[in-house]
DNA sequence: TTGTATGCGTTATCAG
DNA sequence: CTGATAACGCATACAA
């Protein structure tokens, strides 16, 4: 089609640049030079970018006229080095594809980075040899503090991570045991309120689409025993392992086909799996809620704009990351709150597919 | 639904730990410690970790030993500070929703990884205004490196990340004077080869929905150019702002029905926006490709799932950040390529819409 | 092949 | 309110 070898150029349109500073020194200004200019010592530029208040007002603004000119910023490694706290926030999230993680991540950042914070965002794909790598790759960059898209629970791992000294935050489950603090899920009755709403519906006979471990498993054992004292028969359970995208779900929502036995429901433990049940469901001339009806969980975008709608089991995941942030702003400004452990309320959205 | 004040516990298996080390000292271990452990100078520990060909295997292999019971890793900011060098590159990406930008900043970090390098992943959300803040903060962070989902347009950012004086990659566009490196696409050429397949299947009367800058812009305007050649009818723009959702397809495409003129094809600059424009012809009861053809750029999650399945200008997203990568190593060691611009193919996938 | 002396740029500490 | 001094932990340059 094209020939890498010539590719026609693209014609960017620049946008040309305002009258700017200039600092040609080569590198990077020092704290030292732009105390020179201000006919201070380097302290008191130090102290104007920490604690300003402790600085005459006069002296203040000099400086910070000098930092403006100058494009001064510190230099973050001997920062680090000598007061022993680093600006850099680690979030590890386990799909870096998925739409809850990312809305988590993206609220997560835009509360610490006004404090100043930088957010690196790491991946961990659901694997325990990744978790235990990325463990390690901690120990060398020595971040403020570290969040987690989920539970850790490799014990292993759990030690590691409170033998780092830095704030933990973990999410979207509510273990009895966090490793320090929490924002949490009670994936458990997700799947409750899902048999409850089957059941609601009228469903008797019910099908669980899941991973075998993780929140996934923790969703389908809350369903389970819910499911038993509401009267509700599972027929089968799909169980997949990573799911990366809607083809998944296609391919579980097929498995479940194939299995004999009459069902009327399936329950999915997460939307991209619901929705690729949907989608297959349609391809093959089923109606949905009528022929079966699809629940599922998470509420992402696709979820929304297919026929008929998803309905699932839903929460805020930019409050999830908001308020992992504010737990983490507080610890690190020294003064804690009471509660180091939140859930985060699930609710039900009603689309049609139930 | 849920009480949040009193959520029920997720029961979470943990897995048991194996026997570790441990190294009780409170604090990490300083490269010092280790070197008292094993009997010989600080550099020589130093030199172990970074020219371990330059030690005797004896000596190397008992401070190894040491290294590993004590769990000692180098202290990031001392040895950055010290030696001028981060081992941080910072990954840019306008949307961390985006399917194609996830898979390219992946396999970007699987490539620098193994070498020993952190990639740390931001996002610009399309905003010149975001995009200023995140110059600034790179002088702040003194990564080794920046690699951006896109390039940059905005004069005063293209001279200030140039003056950083660090390696500089650009992706997914094919500007003439990019800043430093770049691994780009030739977006004008999609719109050409887009026009081209249009007019093969025999369709005269087109329609464009598309962002009305950056690469939108650039797929439209190689669209506009080809289909004047091949004696195509451009009856409509539809341009629309930020992307964040099939939605934004389906209100564009809305917008195009309402507009009057017969059309009978419309090529999406992107996929998120054809997904959505599919959907909505469907909800519509317009039958594709028999009313309407649909052909979009990109090839997401989504159109290979939807029916009919969603034809499209494609390429291969991954290896993007895999060049991006292997140009970057390159040049961090030294030696850099002769080739500092790699453009990648594109190709078209078929599947039904057209 | 290994070691000694020195300084990267900043901030904690204490003194003025 | 401002400054002098020292130290954070490591790697460069040079010496042995």
């Amino acid at each position: 089609m094209t020939d890498p070898a010539k590719p026609s150029y693209d014609d960017v349109v620049r946008i040309p640049a305002p009258p700017g500073r200039s600092n040609a020194t080569g590198r990077p200004p020092r704290i030292e030079e732009v105390a020179e200019r201000a006919g201070v010592a380097p302290i008191t530029v130090s102290r104007v970018l920490r604690h300003p208040e402790k600085v005459n007002r006069k002296t203040r603004e000099r400086i910070l006229e000098v930092i403006e000119a100058t494009g001064y910023a510190s230099n973050p490694h001997a920062r680090a080095l000598r007061s022993g706290r680093s600006n850099v926030v680690v979030a590890f999230v386990s799909n870096i594809l998925s739409q809850q993680f990312g809305l988590a991540v993206r609220s997560f950042a835009a509360t610490l980075e006004p404090e100043g914070f930088e957010v690196l965002v790491g991946q961990t794909s659901y694997s325990y040899a990744k978790e235990v790598a990325m463990v390690q790759s901690l120990r060398g960059i020595r971040p403020a503090a570290v969040m987690f898209t989920g539970v850790i629970e490799l014990e292993e791992n759990r030690t590691a991570l409170a033998e780092l000294g830095i704030p933990v935050i973990e999410t979207w489950a509510f273990p009895r045991d966090p490793i320090d603090m929490l924002v949490g899920l009670p994936n458990a009755d997700a799947g409750a309120m899902a048999a409850r709403r089957l059941a609601q519906a009228g469903h008797r006979r019910v099908a669980f689409i899941g991973r075998s471990s993780g929140r996934g498993a923790l969703r389908r054992d809350g369903f389970r025993a819910a499911a038993a004292q509401l009267g509700l028969t599972i027929v089968h359970e799909i169980l997949v392992g990573e799911v990366t995208g809607l083809v998944d779900g296609r391919a579980a929502f097929t498995a479940l086909l194939e299995r004999s036995g009459d069902v009327d429901t399936v329950f999915c433990a997460n939307d991209l799996l619901a929705t690729g049940a949907l989608i297959e469901a349609r391809a093959r001339g089923l109606s949905v809620p009528r022929d079966l009806a699809v629940l599922g969980f998470g509420d992402n975008d696709v979820a929304d704009q297919i026929t008929p709608g998803l309905t699932t089991i839903s929460f805020d995941a930019a409050a999830v990351g908001r308020l992992a942030g504010e737990l983490l702003l507080a610890r690190l400004s020294g003064t804690p709150r009471a509660e180091q452990r939140l859930a985060v309320d699930l609710f039900l959205v009603e689309r049609g597919s139930v």
